[in-house]
DNA sequence: ACCAATCTGCTGATTTTCCAACATTTATGT
DNA sequence: ACATAAATGTTGGAAAATCAGCAGATTGGT
């Protein structure tokens, strides 16, 4: 079990892990821009360095810059994420989660929205 | 928007948050109990100390003992991890992640959740 | 009444996180 | 080639988080 899954992260390594995540790779500029609160571009190149050094992170030099990504196989971090979320709130079960998301309070699915999960489901 | 929709917890008030979340209510015992890499018992106390400070868990008295729980309203909070977790990992669609629990190289469900997950959608 | 066990309240020290500034390197264009 | 711009690498220290220990209170048992 790695550091991520037993959510040994700091907040501020949460937070890029989670964006780079979102944007699959991203410029130290990118990942200061999505910053909630954001810290001077030097500090988010300094916490992208520990997250390398912590092996969270790697890096491809794209030009004179470098491209940040996540080091943890995507598939294995979203299974991971879904999981701690099916139990922290759903009581581990699936069909728990599913009707969260139908749930018109919480998220409004479209009619195509619902179409596509019928055929999943199919 | 709050500190818990900001994602500015900090590692341990994130871990001690989803065991409440998980538990409903629990004594320090339990949470110490549930936590990765336990801490002192009293250490564990003076964590949800600081978190009632911070007014992101309350407590009520069992006999001599304190039952702790989350005092950030549960809906709430499973509707912000959900958005969380869908914008992280898929692109914000629900349908996206249902294909993911549905994967049968991820989650294995029984014959019975997927009939559950059917009739919810209609 | 006394002791042991179990809890809370508090405090100060240690560790980790977080950040900005500065130094260095690399690319660009004139 | 040189100056400039735009990156990276590194470091020291402030701020926050984390933790253990101790004092006092309350409960339960003998």
């Amino acid at each position: 079990m790695d550091r991520l899954e037993r959510g040994e992260l700091s907040r501020r390594e949460r937070q890029i892990l989670d964006i780079l995540y979102r944007l699959s790779e991203a410029t130290a500029q990118d990942v200061q821009d999505e910053l909630p609160d954001p810290p001077s571009y030097s500090a988010v190149r300094a916490l992208l360095a520990t997250l390398e050094n912590k092996e969270m992170v790697k890096h491809t030099k794209e030009g004179r810059r470098y491209l940040y990504s996540p080091a943890i196989n995507e598939k294995k971090a979203k299974r991971t994420a879904l999981k701690n979320l099916l139990g922290t709130f759903f009581k581990g079960k699936p069909e728990n989660l599913v009707a969260a998301l139908l749930d018109p309070a919480d998220q409004q699915l479209s009619r195509k929205e619902i179409e596509e999960i019928r055929k999943l489901i199919k």
